[in-house]
DNA sequence: GTGGTCTAGACCACC
DNA sequence: GTGGTCTAGACCACA
């Protein structure tokens, strides 16, 4: 895994990890891979992992069991959407429409690029 | 004038005489209020504004003449916008459209959401 | 048996046993059951289960006779009781009239959520 | 200050502020001494202070200002009082109506031990 | 100056 | 084996 200098590599990890939950990677309720594996795999310092993971079980995502590990909670891949959601309407959306707004860019061109958009996404898929 | 903590002071500040540019509210060539001025109506440190006006510069966006003060560019409102346009098309547009797809929004969503938005708009116009 | 996070389960596991002699449902100088089917019956590692064991042998309520199992003490219950009472003199009436003391909150208080949780005990026991 | 063993040392600052918060030591809306001092005066590292001021940002209490430092909320005070009642009411007061039903203990001893131990303060302030 | 992140490494309790 | 706490120290962005 790469991360980028934009947000806390803590951070990025927590994101990873919903994606891999929202993409049933991870199934509920069965154990994830151990804070010293973790930072192995992602090459990085146990601590980061282990703020990363504490973050998500305040969440409610993870869940840990005392000497054992973490596990994924029963309701992580709905929690996580839900979450995800929340965040979209109220973080993005907004920023969305005032672009649009200041810069004069209507629903119409949205749409075209997202035309645009999913055309670049099917030629990537095709060629690999 | 409010900030946040989600981003440095100095951005939201060049993102605040952005938006003055493009209302224009600052027109094009004419000084603009000194550092400290700026800073003393900010409430905020001198060389954070010193910092933003930099930026602003760098963008060929503000201009300065030493010992006489800051001046908006010649073209300062058409840099602007094709700057944010920019911005917009590669930075926003791609995650909007990422954020759809894991999460499983439409654009009649967002056009719903839009409505709303431009209603909501209205309405807090209406009362003030 | 249903484990909480707030302390460790060995200790979970000391007091359970403390209710039991206290409940008599373990009466006195009777073999109770092996490391193992306890261990089994509440779901947890067996050395998790022998160091509660071993606990309580260090309190005086069981005794080990050695490849035979555990058996509670003579004088099982009264010990429990006795230790039970010291605890809460010592340690938690200090930090109750500590809380009540900082957070305002009076003998009279007390009593009406005395009466409140007692009402709720007798609803669960119509219940059930 | 000093620390004990029964909870971590970042907990035990929270705790620490919490009081001072509610003493007054500490009034609202007014700058807390940084990290670096707070880490100095309480003989403990830098880290061990973030943490604990980070989770009282996140219970409202304390407020950043970026690259100035920790504040104390508008109304830190109340809030601190309230989470503080909460807790007793929803921890501290199960624990005792249940340890005062097994040991068979009544509202009226705990009242004779209450003013006991208001004795015993009044004895002490008089020492001082 | 301020706080925030990250690492390396030690030590501990728990299962 | 598991996670959790703490330290020391480096480095960075921000005001």
């Amino acid at each position: 895994m790469q991360f980028n200098n934009s947000s806390p590599i803590y951070v990025q990890i927590t994101q990873y990890i919903h994606d891999l939950i929202i993409n049933t990677a991870w199934v509920e309720e069965e154990r994830i891979p151990s804070v010293r594996d973790m930072a192995m795999q992602l090459e990085v310092n146990p601590n980061t992992v282990i703020r990363a993971y504490s973050i998500l079980q305040d969440e409610g995502i993870l869940e840990n069991q005392r000497g054992i590990g973490y596990f994924t909670a029963k309701d992580a891949r709905t929690l996580v959407l839900k979450k995800k959601r929340e965040q979209f309407i109220r973080r993005e959306l907004p920023n969305l429409f005032a672009s649009m707004r200041t810069l004069g860019i209507t629903l119409e061109d949205i749409e075209t690029y997202f035309l645009l958009f999913k055309k670049e996404q099917n030629d990537h898929e095709i060629e690999s």
